[in-house]
DNA sequence: TTGTAGGCGTTATCAA
DNA sequence: TTGATAACGCCTACAA
């Protein structure tokens, strides 16, 4: 009840007969000290619960044990798992996850470093690589180790993968079953080059083959299930309409697949459906997704790593890819037979 | 390039020919100063890139601007919803978010509060109110606020709903429309009373209608879509199957419809499903999924704003129920007609 | 092996 | 309106 205020490292020493300096060196170097000192020192501790200040510890050390970092947004699985990996690989090292999100907001991103140095994290980890230059200098200047995810950046540490070999794959394995008429449906373009990757991606495999997926072909959604449904809905109603669809995340690919079966279209028989990411759902799907795998765990495993090595000195700045790779389930196959199989003519 | 080390709240002063103090003044209190002092100030500041460091502001301020969550885990769709509002709500408010996360486990909980306490935060969110006692020692003693979610324990902060109503209004519904075996799929109960309470709410309607729900008709599984259709699996094959199934998380209740349809059970024809969460997806599902809507965004708009006056003083400990409701959509109906219509047997 | 003392960068309390 | 000066709680050479 009446429990006094705080208990500090001096009160510790007091109570243990020692200097302030022992109790400190009983926390973070128990192996300088004679073992009765350090039971004495722990017992005090103990007795009087005492709980060293992270602020002041990280004043004196120049070290926070606590790192930044900064997605678009949290409300995305692929987001917020990265993050559970990388909140639980640094917690075994001792470090604390600050996170903040800017939903695509280049200056709420900037303003997020910001706060986040100021915060005086050991390190920072950001999502993609395209950002305001304001950004880019503050970031240039961090005396903190940085990590970008998912997208490269020269000069600059990196675990990412090759979103437009991403989007390549997801349409070469579209071509290769014979489709000619592919959509697709994308994330804003504006500040997500995550988004703007993978349908370069796709396009460079069409061209490859001499096709191309003009505009009209590609919707731009809100990065929902709705915006999925919305999407395929809109691409279905074309005049011409694509045998197939590539989603520029699962969620895409999912709520296509809802909205084609809604209308009585058969996934994959009329309609062949592809993903990008590979999200837990994706293979428990009825048909199960076909898509491209991101290897989300590593990439939260990797960035915590490298932090981690960099801040304790130990590591030089690596940029790490990791390989994407086609994963071929029930939502695609065969384009349908016949002259112009997506016709949406009824004559 | 070679950028100096770091500018202090000192360095900015004396080029601006004032006091450390009056810097400190023009960045919180300015209109103390004089008009002219504080453009000097203000200019040097610029000049030099000034960037006050949060550790020391802290330190001697006694506020850290910043606010501690702890989750049950992020990977999952609706926590990491919760916190994304409560990220923003806070942001606005000047603080930055420290998260971290327990995956159901006690100690690991118990850690983070302690990490997150001594890290300095200006206030605690916790999800759930079932916790070790040793957590709860903690928490009494700590002198930072703190706001409870989901659950409410006496003489805590909390802004919650009534998960044991949210499994009665499932269930009602079910019960309502005939059905009569009616199962569930859970989480496992170990360490997580929202999953408890709703169970519990379930049977008490049943109860109440002078039915049961006997432990055969309920699986635990893992709270992911695999669990859903695996715990679907398992009751679609007892030798009386259920009618109808409720899913202690949409997410559950979504593998539940996918799993039914894989099996040719057409839904909500043969079986009923109902959820509980309304999580974005289940909106736009084929059949679109009944389930108990729980006012996520709400949630961690009020957690937020509750901490943030706490924090400032100009609050008192409340405690917000949040009304939850049941959402009627396609994923039910009455149930079959004849003696055993859920009877598995062919003969 | 342990103690002393100076500093980490700000804020806050008094005076002036 | 502004300026000294002491905290804030801990770390870390350096000294003993």
């Amino acid at each position: 009840m009446a429990a006094r205020r705080k208990v500090r490292l001096i009160d510790v020493a007091r109570d243990a007969g020692v200097s302030p300096a022992t109790v400190s060196r009983a926390l973070a170097q128990p192996e300088l000290l004679a073992a009765h000192t350090l039971d004495k020192v722990h017992e005090s501790a103990r007795k009087l619960a005492y709980r060293p200040n992270g602020m002041a510890r990280a004043l004196a050390s120049g070290r926070s044990m606590t790192v930044g970092a900064i997605v678009p947004t949290l409300d995305s699985a692929i987001f917020a798992q990265v993050l559970q990996v990388m909140q639980s690989a640094l917690a075994k090292d001792g470090y604390q996850l600050l996170v903040a999100s800017h939903e695509l907001n280049p200056a709420a991103e900037t303003e997020a470093v910001r706060t986040l140095l100021a915060r005086g994290v050991d390190g920072l980890m950001l999502v993609g690589a395209e950002r305001a230059f304001e950004t880019a200098q503050v970031l240039a200047t961090a005396e903190a180790p940085v990590v970008l995810t998912w997208c490269a950046s020269p000069g600059i540490a990196s675990v990412t993968v090759d979103n437009h070999r991403a989007g390549q794959l997801a349409a070469q394995h579209l071509l290769d079953l014979g489709h000619r008429r592919i959509g697709m449906i994308v994330g804003h373009l504006h500040f997500n080059d995550r988004q703007r990757a993978r349908l370069a991606g796709a396009r460079a495999a069409l061209k490859a083959a001499a096709l191309d997926m003009p505009d009209w072909l590609v919707s731009e959604q809100p990065l929902t299930f709705a915006g999925g449904r919305t999407g395929c809905a809109e691409l279905l109603e074309l005049d011409e309409r694509p045998t197939a669809l590539i989603g520029g995340i699962d969620v895409f690919a999912i709520g296509c697949i809802q909205e084609a079966q809604a209308r009585g279209i058969a996934v994959p028989e009329m309609l062949s459906v592809v993903g990008i990411d590979d999200i837990d759902m994706s293979a428990h799907m009825s048909p199960s997704l076909t898509t491209v795998h991101i290897p989300t765990t590593q990439i939260g495993q990797e960035a915590a790593r490298s932090l981690v090595a960099r801040i304790e000195g130990e590591g030089e700045i690596s940029q790490i890819e990791l390989p994407v790779e086609l994963v071929v389930r029930r939502s695609s196959t065969h384009a349908p037979v016949g002259g112009a199989p997506g016709r949406n003519s009824q004559t």
